[in-house]
DNA sequence: TTGATTTTAGAATGAACATTCTATTTGTTG
DNA sequence: CAACAAATAGAATGTTCATTCTAAAATCAA
């Protein structure tokens, strides 16, 4: 069924709030980005975003929401046919979404939806259902695509690479991508290497 | 020269109130966490901690400058001879930290250490100080003492793989550790390989 | 002990904030 | 167009908070 114009003017308006938030949340944090500046910034009075959120709980929540659903996104479409496919569209994946300057300040607005995760459960159920989708697509990929066992493990690693490497850039801001992109793939190659090397204690 | 007794009396409520202020910022975040809150876990009044900090952001920063300086420490006193012997220490040492459950909660105050580390250029720069000692004596050892070129981006990858573990456990909560082992000695392995192949696009 | 200094508590202050309330404007429908 | 409903603005409310102020208690020096 087609919306109905009073729906479509909502639905903008719920976007613009989002995008105002989104903005405010990126330079300020959850906690000090106040009602009235994501009201400015969404040009409408803070009173009435009350009209669309309940609090501003709400819209932490719907933007913790949004946001992962997006990075889920930008992760969904991967197809390779072996590991070492994989492996590189993977790496190059890793390093382009680093050389972007938006996701550098997408990478504070994560840290806080991380940080907030440990303390509001609703946040983390949230995050979890964005992660465990990811998850489900690289697992089902690894393991019934290309064919490898460990499907589950491989696949939390090559997330591991993802955060870290943006975690990394927060710490190390002088960070040499170069030599970087040597090393990642490398590293993505290892992890999805059929034969692993069961080091002996 | 040894401290006077008011100097000892001093630097003990210091640390009180630090403490009283990890504790807090770790349940409720550096914004939730009021003066009143810390000041009642640090069982003094909440005008009296103005003895000691000059404000509450100047009690962040000293929290920043102690978690960092502390994991600084646990990350400092590596010594092996060659690169098998530095990946499977640092396997172990990564696992590890992770296995004990105060780094997990220790891991929403990182979190949002390095969010305010986006927004506070003060912040940052503590942050990037402890990197940068870190970084340093993690290169010192694979360059000089065991002799491989790349250090600064090995050194780097390395450290990709502490903070990523950090960020996927808070997002996947499920993760299996035992398989996750395995894949992380052989990626610590891999990272420190003398012989890195090129890959050709 | 006495006077001076430091340490401490707790109330007072003023600002910022999330949320609610009231009224006005805008759009829709018969 | 008239009546009604939805959308919107902006002021009002009550709370929370960081910080400052005032004075009492503890410590120390003589």
């Amino acid at each position: 069924m087609p919306l109905t114009g009073a729906e479509k003017r909502r639905n903008a308006r719920i976007a613009q709030v989002l995008d105002a938030a989104a903005h405010c949340f990126v330079e300020l944090g959850f906690h000090r980005a106040s009602m009235a500046k994501i009201a400015a910034k969404a040009k409408m009075s803070p009173g009435h975003i009350y009209h669309y959120f309940e609090s501003k709980e709400a819209i932490i929540a719907a933007i913790v929401d949004r946001e992962s659903a997006r990075a889920a996104e930008r992760f969904a479409e991967f197809d390779a046919l072996d590991s070492t496919e994989l492996a590189a569209v993977m790496t190059e994946r890793a390093v382009l979404s680093i050389a972007e300057k938006t996701d550098i300040l997408q990478s504070a607005l994560n840290m806080e939806m991380l940080a907030e995760c440990q303390r509001n459960p609703e946040i983390a159920c949230i995050i979890h259902k964005h992660d465990r989708y990811v998850r489900d697509q690289l697992t089902h990929l690894i393991r019934d695509k290309i064919g490898l066992d460990l499907a589950e493990a491989r696949t939390d690693m090559m997330m591991v690479q993802f955060s870290g490497l943006a975690n990394r850039l927060l710490r190390n801001p002088d960070l040499d991508l170069t030599n970087m992109v040597v090393l990642m793939r490398q590293t993505m190659t290892s992890i999805l290497s059929p034969t692993l090397c069961q080091k002996a204690k």
